[in-house]
DNA sequence: TTCGTAAATAAGAATCATTCACAAATACAG
DNA sequence: CTGTATTTGTGAATGATTCTTATTTACGAA
């Protein structure tokens, strides 16, 4: 059985919690989720996985949001904002992501393009009152 | 005069090393420069100030690069490159802020957005080889 | 000037997120 | 079953940032 054989190998969790959420979790949220279902897990544990994962391209840091890392499974660079008042972490999808300039930046600045991050701020639905 | 009245008061000092360069410092990069000037100045000294600044409005946290919060004296919203390997912030004065779209963020989201961070990363020229 | 008060600072302790060191537990090949 | 490599828990270490406190400096009023 699946169940049975993996009593052990908190990895998996690790990576099954990451994937079964969109709120883009800290190290920390992340420990806290899992401690229902293995009390003993470790926060250094969650840090190396998490760590393992983006090495792996299983991850991704998409923010520093009051200096802790927020991390999210989905690795295909997309759109977040964060709001300045609860740091939720939120995608959004329907926002294009601004490549069409790397050419430009290449040729004016030298700087050879591989990665960006678009993140807007401001407060969310909950947090307007 | 002007130069004898500011024996002391290294607020000034901060604010003007901050407005001398396109590096965005880090905090520990602003007191290293300081130190020739002012060999006592204090590390905290440095954070207290930036901090107040920020809350001034005449200096912006730009990026977080390996942990370390980067400055920025210019708080207009304008563009940065990272280098990968040098941790260099470059001002990519050439790229809009891609902010057309706020109301559609408003609307489909119900997020308000009141800022944007639009970073790239890669290698730059230096470190391309 | 001299006093009193408010602001700014230095120094070092405290905090917080993250990483490291290492020994114990677990997986897995032979 | 045995030996080796992987994964983990624990707690210590690290590094950036903030806080505390006493001291210094600025500056207005008497």
């Amino acid at each position: 059985m699946e169940a049975t054989t993996k009593q052990f190998r908190k990895r998996n969790a690790i990576l099954e919690c990451l994937r079964s959420t969109h709120a883009h979790p800290s190290a920390e949220m992340v420990h806290e989720m899992l401690r229902s279902e293995h009390p003993d897990i470790s926060l250094a544990t969650v840090y190396r996985n998490l760590t393992y994962f983006k090495s792996k391209g299983l991850a991704a840091s998409v923010a520093t949001v009051n200096g802790v890392e927020r991390f999210d499974a989905n690795t295909e660079p997309h759109v977040h904002f964060i709001c300045a008042n609860c740091d939720a972490v939120i995608d959004l999808h329907q926002i294009p992501m601004p490549r069409s300039l790397d050419g430009d930046i290449q040729s004016s600045t030298g700087c050879r393009v591989e990665g960006c991050q678009l993140t807007y701020t401001g407060l969310c639905g909950n947090c307007q009152n």
